[in-house]
DNA sequence: TCATTTCCTACTAAATTTATAGGAATTGTA
DNA sequence: TACAATTCCTATAAATTTAGTAGGAAATGA
């Protein structure tokens, strides 16, 4: 259950893009945050990849291209960052649905533990889902 | 942000030990509980150590010895079983009160995301304390 | 033309998870 | 007492995932 490096560092990639942009509004440039944040270049990438991939960031290509956020960070959730990142947040391979075909259970333990699972799952998503980007970079 | 194995055998196991305590109030052998969940002994063995640890089983040892649930099925939380299993359910290893140590953050992109991190990880917990083994095994 | 920048793909190293294995200690029963 | 059944303890191997490195292609402004 631990949260991989991925998503720690996209979070505050994006703070960091969000709170560059807010100062200066122009594009940022890739290297800026990485140095910001103290990651590799080419590490970064790989997570601008996906969030371009999720259209939480947009980009431009060529010298004094970079990346800007596509909608206002009230309106980009922590929760879409991190399904960009975390491959959707699913916390178990089996859901609801397919069950029997997961789990293998015999009759005398039938698998009553979905429940348990679909409740963390939406549980996680709502209260990520409900922290906006720019309310993260307002707590100082 | 995937549960380990550990955890959704555990929880299993717990239920199934849970439900074949109600059916004949007995002390229950890992090997019945192992072949019930398609787990081997060998595995299941060290879930029931941690689990032992946390005090969320009792056993006896010899022949005719096993495993009871020390208390009433209501009275245990999932919570307390999956951080049993996870290791304290933690998902991130910076938490709120040691962030310097851990972040290494530059000037210009300060760690604000520790917040992020400390509700989830409230919200994680709550949820899964507010669901006991008897809940669990009660839905069919 | 060139420096700058995103973009794409492959790979390697490290860490973690998952599972297996052997045998010691304990206990009820024949 | 002997023995089978059972928990308990530790080591280790195999598999998977994560984290990070690397090289270079494509685009763009100056």
């Amino acid at each position: 259950m631990k949260l991989s490096s991925k998503a720690r560092y996209g979070l505050k990639a994006m703070c960091c893009l969000a709170e560059r942009q807010a100062y200066d509004d122009k594009v940022v440039a890739l290297s800026a945050i990485a140095e910001d944040i103290g990651v590799s270049d080419k590490y970064l990438e790989q997570l601008f990849s996906a969030l371009k991939k999720a259209e939480l960031v947009a980009s431009s290509r060529g010298a004094g291209g970079g990346y800007v956020l596509p909608r206002d960070a009230e309106d980009i959730s922590v929760g879409e960052i991190l399904r960009a990142l975390e491959d959707g947040l699913v916390i178990v391979d089996c859901v609801s649905g397919e069950c029997s075909k997961q789990c293998g259970n015999s009759e005398s333990c039938r698998c009553t533990t979905h429940g348990v699972w679909d409740k963390l799952y939406k549980t996680i998503n709502d209260c990520l889902d409900s922290m906006s980007l720019a309310s993260v970079i307002a707590r100082e």
